[in-house]
DNA sequence: ACACCCGGGACTGCCCGTTCTT
DNA sequence: AAGAACGGGCAGTCCCGGGTGT
């Protein structure tokens, strides 16, 4: 007997899924998705914070494992090489076994601008944590932020390759590829990046 | 064709900054915000589409300036530096005469996470809009998105430092030191980062 | 031990009725109905789907037992004649106990085309359920709507002399002398009338 | 020299049929209609008392000559055949070149009950009137309203078939058809049925 | 005759508190 | 302890109308 995920929370996680996909986010109503779990509308928001929660509540195992995998990344390692230590290591929560699953979520997302809003709220809610573990590990501001905020990038970039894929390639490997085109894209300029911009700035910008 | 801003307009969104910071979002109504301004709630939804969109509504000559100084940029640079361009073009939007009414306004949008996610809504579509920029200069994917992104990143973080500083640092200085931070976050392990990555996944999270 | 005065839908529609009675009905708001039951306006639509309703919702016994007469009614009778049966059947529903109510509620009716309207879509759906319910016992169309519509037309004038009657004539005495008069309005012309008509057509409408 | 395109009144009832028939009458705005016809909503209410009446104003000559016929009927016939004869006088108003105009407006008012309900209120109004131009003519009460309703009913029937219709049969011959039914369904009783209407009701209906 | 600005009210949906029942 | 029943409060959309300018 199972106590901690009573069958409800999931009638309703599907019911709203399936109701969001068939006639979009808008136009369904939380009575809707309830009567549909064979509840009631004041059920539902006991389950979930709101209308939107319903289709997020279920990442917080990713979440956490990205965040501890922060902790537990070898020593020695550079902030950004942390963040992909990390990254990696969450990545296989995204499997072929839910790939399905995570492109209908996907898809009913990206048809609402109120659901993309919820989304980078996680999204920023985990480069925030991540960016405290590593001022945890030691690493000072800006640089914690930034590699957190890279990082993240990183993984939603690849998380949207990964989705749109079909040759099955696995998010991980995708990851690696995207991580390196960050590194690309950084290191056109290495060597005297900080000095062309300023003089950069200097005749480009005489504001 | 647009004449002139209206007063009305003006006016309330400068109630509901006020009512906002005072008693917090939540607790401020519309009908709150419209009485405040001498005029009605109906007169307030059609101004602006949500309670939210009164803070956001703005900060769109600041998001056009940033996207077409991208277009704009000298040929024949590296797109983050395309991006750091832009940004730095686009700063001089925010100076020491609005300084304090930045703060008073994003310290009401942190105070509530409902005005966070339109935040970062907003957000998010600048940095889209700056990557469809930069594939228009021939920037491929994924490095457009990645360019992007840093340089959304970028901003963000330097926004925060200049409204934190009392010293009165520019936004646009401000923002070339967290480019150079980004830099060196990048830049650590420039050389031999893709092939360490790899390498370290191979060991490293091998569950 | 009771949070909220119980008959919440019948102060409402009391509320309502009187509002209406006194001020008109477009001069009554939804809130002020709800203010005078000790509710808010949001439940007041909780109970009624709108502001017309709130006079309409309490027919439906009234309906109910007209439409199951019809299948009750004996049967070899002509499709009049079970229409007859039924609403003699039905007219009990108004008697002289509630006949000072009837009288209130339909003064209010006439006095506003928006009630009339509501009214009218209410006895439309009266008839299509009597021509279905003809059509149940076998009556063919077009016989069983233009039986159905001829009784409700019959109910309808009968209904509005026992409203204006003083003498306390009864609802079904009533009822039966006007379907009689419906009888003689068809009959002056029974044996030949088809004929005459299409006769009277080709030459009555040449011009 | 015009300052507006002309036809205002004409291009917003094209307009909203259309919209109405192609996303549904509640889901259209007035300012949609408007906008489609180039005009602001403020004009729309100018030209249209409301959302609803814009498929409505167009049938007044129709309704005109049918009351107007009821005067103009020869004399010395029974109520009933008079409104047949004004029935009959005015069906060229529905002709083969306005079927399919007919048929599209009327599949928007079927579909919402709205708009039906407004429909019905102009039929009352049409019923109404054509009573009391029969009691100009000298008919009493109640056989005046009930004529006038019989042929009101006479002539909805025989319009839904005559859209339904496909053999090209005129509205005249379907009115003529519809009205011997409505004879044989008052006429099965001839003779006796107020007796044995009488004589049903008080062994019928006695529980 | 049309534009624009604004008010007012109907109505719906989200989200919440409380109470009663199982 | 879960859930139903009942009601409140506010956001948001739409219909409709008045007023003013051009």
């Amino acid at each position: 007997m199972v106590r901690w995920e009573p069958g409800a929370r999931n009638r309703l996680r599907a019911a709203a899924l399936e109701l969001y996909d068939a006639q979009g986010f808008e136009k369904t109503t939380a009575a809707e998705i309830a009567r549909s779990a064979g509840l009631t509308e004041r059920t539902f928001f006991r389950y979930f914070a709101d209308k939107r929660e319903v289709l997020f509540g279920s990442q917080s195992a990713f979440e956490q494992g990205f965040i501890d995998s922060v902790a537990d990344a070898p020593a020695e390692r550079a902030p950004l090489q942390v963040v992909a230590f990390a990254m990696f290591a969450a990545a296989d929560f995204f499997n072929a076994e839910n790939l399905a699953d995570s492109r209908l979520r996907q898809a009913v997302i990206n048809a609402h601008a109120e659901l993309r809003e919820r989304e980078l709220l996680k999204m920023a809610a985990l480069s925030t944590a991540v960016a405290a573990a590593l001022r945890e590990r030691g690493v000072a501001e800006p640089a914690a932020t930034l590699a957190a905020e890279s990082g993240v990038t990183v993984f939603r970039v690849s998380f949207v390759q990964w989705l749109a894929d079909d040759a099955g390639k696995s998010l991980q490997a995708i990851e690696q590829d995207v991580f390196k085109q960050l590194y690309s894209v950084n290191a056109v300029v290495v060597g005297h990046q900080a000095d062309s911009i300023s003089a950069d700035q200097s005749g480009g910008v005489a504001s």
